[in-house]
Formats: C-alpha cells, structure tokens, sequence
DNA sequence: ACCATATATGCTCTACATGAGCATTAATAG
DNA sequence: CTATTAATGCTCATGTAGAGCATATATGGT
C-alpha cells in the first residue's frame, strides 16, 4: 500500500437534521431561518468529543434547539463536495479555512412540537420544490416552465452524445417515458435542475466558477421553490425521496401518525409525502389485509358523512422493522406510472 | 440557535471501497491482507487539498493502489461510532489522537483486474458471512450454531421486553416470520451476531469496554466467518445488504456483466448475489420482457447441450439509472420468502 | 318522517405479474 | 441412431393491483 504521509487538512463534519411531520394533510419541515432571513435545516457541528455517534450527537442539539424530541432517525447521505457554501454560523465560528463534510439525516415527528426559537418553524415541503406536489393534478409548472428550460439547456450540451444525454436523464426523471412519474426521483429532478441552473443554489453556488450553462433569468429560477442555505435543499430533496421509497417497504408512516387514526387520515399523510391521490378503496383494502393496524371499538364522526373507525398500530415495537410498507394504490390518471 | 463554541477536535475521513465482482458464479470483493494478517477493506484517507470530492478521492487511490478503474460507485453509509479500531495505518501516521470517521462505498466491476500488490486479493463474499449463501440449500450453520446462540444471547436480556425484543428481531433477521428469509437483511443479521458476540470483531472491540453478553466461545465464533479489520465487516455487509436490495429496482447487475453473455450467466451473477437459486425459465422471461437486453445473433456452445444465444445491454448509456431492475424470480422450496 | 348530501365501507371485475413445471429444440458423445 | 444435456418455448394456477359500483350511516334541510 502507497502510504499517503501529507497532513490532513481540518475536517470539520456538520449534522443536518430534516425533521418531518405531516400536519392536517400538509407535509413540512423544521426549518431555521438564518441571518440573511434564508431558509436552512436544523444543523451543529458534531463535536467528537461529547457524542460518542452522529445520532446522539444529532439528537442533543436538535433538543435544545427546537425542543422536538427525536424518534425515528435515518441517515441519508454524507455530503463532502467542495464548493459547497459552508453554512454561515460554522464560518464566523472561525473554521472556515477547513473542509466541511455534512451528513444528513432524516427524522420523523407524529406532531408539529413547539419550537424553542422565534427563528425555527415549520415550512411546507412543497414550497422549495412546487413541481412534486400532485394532489391537484399535474402542476402546471413542469409543462410551462421546468420542462422547456431543461430541453434548452439540454440543446446547449457541448456534444451530441452529452445533449442526448441530458435529454435521457430528463425524460426519466421526469417520467416522460413509459414507466411514468416516479416520486421518489424527488433528487435527480433536483439536481438536474440544479445542473441547468433552474434554481436559485446553482447561480449562488457557481457566482465565483463560473459556468457556460444556460441560466434562466430570476423570473424562472423564483417560481421554482425557495432556496435554502448552503445544500439544505438537496439533502431535503434526498430526505423526501428516500422516505417516498421507504413508504413501499418499510412501515415507517405510522412514525408520523398519533395513536389512533381514522384510515382516511393515513391515507392522507401516505399523499402528502409521495405527492399524489390514491385510489380510496385499494388503499384501505390493503392497509386492513396488512395487518399492520388493527381496527378499535371507536370511531369519530366527520363533519358530515357515515363515522369513521378508529385504527391502531398492531404491533406497538415493531413497526420501523416491520418487513412491509404500505401499498401504494395508484391512480393511473394523474402521476400514471406504468 | 445556541452557537456551540467548543473547539473541535481533528477529524479524519477514511474511506472504504467495496469493490464487487462476480468471477465464475463467485462473489468476490477486494481485500488486502493488513500487517497483522488480517483482512480488511481497500481503504485511504481522505484528503480535503487534493480532491474536490470524496469519490474522486476514492477512485484516485483506490486506482493507484490496485489498479482496478471504478466504474459504478455508489455511498453506502458513513459511520462514525467511537471505539471503533482504527486503521493500523492511520495511526501509524501520527494521525491517531483524532477521530475517524469512516464513509462507505459500494464498486462494481466487470472481471477481476490485476492487482499491483501482493497483499491485496479477490476474497469470496461467503468467506466472511458463510450463512448467508443458501445457492446449496439452507446452511446447516443458521439452525446449529447460529439460532441456538443467538435464543441464548436472548434470554440473557435485562428486562422481559428487551428479551421479546430480541427475539422478535431475531425472528425478523432469520426469516422465521412468515415473510421468511429476506437476502437484503444481511447487515440486520450481522449486527445481530455481533451484538450477542458470535462474531469475532465483537469480541475483540469489547475487549477494553467488557460487557455482560453471553460470548460464544472462540470455536463458535470461528465457524462464523473470517474476522475482518475494524468495522469493514459491517461495510461489507452493508455493501452486500444494499447491492441486493438494489438488483430488484435498478438494472445494476449489468455493471458486473461482460459486453456479451447468456442468459443463464446472467442468472449466475444474479444468484451468486442474492444467495439462492433462481427459477431458469422465468428468470429468462422476465428478463427478455424486461427491454434491458439485447439478443445478438451469436451463440456459444456448452460442454454439451444446446447452444446458448449471446445477448448484451441493450441501452449502454442508461443501463445504471434504468427505471427497472430484474425480477428475481424466487424458487419456493429453499429460501422461500411469502 | 323524508330527502339530499357526504363519507365510510363492502364487494366484484379485469388485467397482469409470478411461481411451477411440462414440452420441444439443438447440441455432444457413444 | 440413441441417450444425455442444456436452452428455449409455452401453459396453468394463483395472487395482486387498478377500477368502479353498491350499500351503510351520518348530517342538515324541508
């Protein structure tokens, strides 16, 4: 083995934490707003001398911070790309002149908590990426606006084979091929977008390189979602396509849920997270066959309608390990996939 | 936000490559022999000054050291537990006061490339997780020495719940539920043996912290698969874990293919990574339905028997971040999962 | 009490994917 | 020409997913 002997350069390693709750129908995020009044996810340095892991590292500052109180943790993906903005509190804290490698994390909450700071709120997923909200029908946004400017840039790539390629990945990403809209490619529409300097980051991030790509004007790049600090909103991109794909096979939605639930009430935080109707019906047809739930004696009246039943979860302990997630029963109008 | 102040402590970033191929139905990964003559992951620092990213950092030297060239490269995870044994190298390097932090990846390639050194050799997978290769049938070695162990390691839990608790997650890893045996629970299994000390490294990362778990005594724990450096089992097993999960939705197989194959070469790559046998006539359906492969008009002859038609990708480009991956069509009998 | 309306809940129909295994084809070795 | 071996083709049974009709149980208005 060549030995490496040059001396490292000061790490520092920065935890960010996506905090997901599902509120009434709308999915949101715990969301810090910095000093330039910019949107940023919970973050702190790990400080290796006190947290013996990332997770009771993460879990400590979280707490004193926003008061939330952490249940189900994930980690998502460890970010370590230079060029990246570092976040501003870490520069004044006077490390700037070292490398930081961030790690994110996803979290789920059952309820919005209170929030220790007047800073710290909860935001609405869908405003820093309004294209993957298709409760209402396909957005309106992809057709006028996303898909035009990505062919453009598409048709700036420098050789045939790389606009061919551009175009490919498009088409996939965007589900303009057979097997349709895929939810859980929340990221690689993300970063396509980002690689054709649609949103706000890649013009903030590339200020000093420098890049030939075709930038849309301010016009464009602010009806795309509102930016976030540093690549906060890359990894809340990775967060909600992870957990879009974890929904399918991993129970992981009860993590959200209060106690008991009506079944309509599950369905509704099953769409808001993957972004789409489901068909009413085959869900609940398969959620009862699960038996991940369990039916109680109670029901609640709606405001008008026959009174639903009141479900709960079957097996209290373990249902993060729980070998299956729910189906998610499509409707082939909107998202059609396949 | 409470701006923590404390200064950090040095940070260093190893990274780990599992490097993947499938050599004549044999899965193997790259492994070098330490100096203490056990094996352990190709793995180097990662250094900020020199490389803009950390995969850019890993093909770098992972190229120098064993000239293998990295083609697909996917982040496994990053762990960043205390006490975990640090690299002999790194410490060798002065560099051992600081705290590492180790992030994992995932390589595939195509056929077993040279190696430069001498220490560094192409291992069977199996070598270090001899339970989970069910091609043969079911391993005598889960329900001798594994289950038996592992029940016992269970009902020496503290409280009556952390004894369910153990049991239930047993039963979930093993496939003793009625969803069965699940391949991609590999790492769930290896963090099982090594909590209840059944793997070798449990034994010997305890060995300054001491805890009351029941040891299996040091016969059992070498039929338990070779003992690898610090927690590069763990990697591997993640990496195992996650390549067979990911057969199922992305078309990633193909990465371990030559330019040309049969179909039922396929299916051996197919089986050696999963771990069991496949269903011939259906592996062969789903995969010429799948628009994934290519009939060329060239055959090639067994020993004896029909000809066998060569097929290849049929998208080179795409074949990665294809939207499908092949079905893996189970056999009932051996590892009958559902 | 009766009706319109709004949900919740039950049930059926169809298309298609998946697990199994029989049948046929095309080679080789005697 | 026959036995053997592996590749390839095809069919059958079962289960699941997408659709949508039908029924049940509330509320509010008349």
């Amino acid at each position: 083995m060549t030995k490496d002997t040059s001396l490292p350069v000061p790490i520092i390693i920065g935890l960010n934490a996506v905090i997901a709750i599902v509120d009434d129908g709308t999915p949101k995020t715990l969301c810090i707003r910095d000093t330039d009044d910019q949107f940023s996810l919970p973050y702190g340095p790990f400080d290796p001398i006190h947290h013996r892991t990332f997770e009771i590292g993460l879990k400590d500052w979280v707490q004193r911070q926003t008061q939330v109180r952490l249940g189900f943790i994930e980690q998502l993906y460890t970010f370590g790309d230079q060029g990246r903005a570092a976040p501003r509190a870490l520069i004044e804290g006077g490390t700037a002149n070292g490398r930081i490698v961030s790690v994110g994390y996803l979290a789920l909450a059952d309820r919005p908590a209170k929030t220790k700071s007047d800073n710290a709120s909860w935001r609405h997923w869908y405003e820093f990426f309004p294209w993957e909200d298709w409760r209402n029908g396909s957005p309106a946004l992809i057709a006028d606006i996303i898909l035009p400017n990505l062919i453009a840039w598409a048709e700036h790539g420098e050789t045939e084979t790389e606009k061919l390629d551009r175009k490919d990945r498009i088409a996939l990403a965007f589900g303009m091929q057979e097997i349709g809209w895929e939810e859980e490619r929340l990221l690689d529409r993300y970063e396509l977008m980002y690689e054709a300097g649609l949103v706000e980051e890649a013009w903030r991030d590339r200020a000093d390189g420098g890049s030939p790509s075709p930038y849309a004007d301010p016009k464009v790049r602010r009806l795309l979602g509102k930016p976030m600090a540093s690549d906060h909103r890359r990894i809340l991109a990775t967060a909600i396509g992870r957990l879009r794909g974890k929904l399918k096979y991993r129970a992981v939605v009860f993590e959200l849920m209060p106690k008991e639930f009506t079944l309509l009430a599950l369905q509704r935080v099953v769409e808001a997270i993957v972004g789409f109707k489901l068909h009413k019906q085959n869900f609940r047809r398969s959620v009862e066959g699960s038996k991940l739930v369990e039916r109680t004696s109670k029901t609640v009246q709606q405001p008008s309608g026959r009174p639903a039943a009141l479900f709960s979860v079957y097996d209290e302990t373990g249902v993060d390990r729980a070998a299956r997630g729910l189906a998610i029963p499509r409707l082939r109008q909107s998202p059609g996939r396949r």
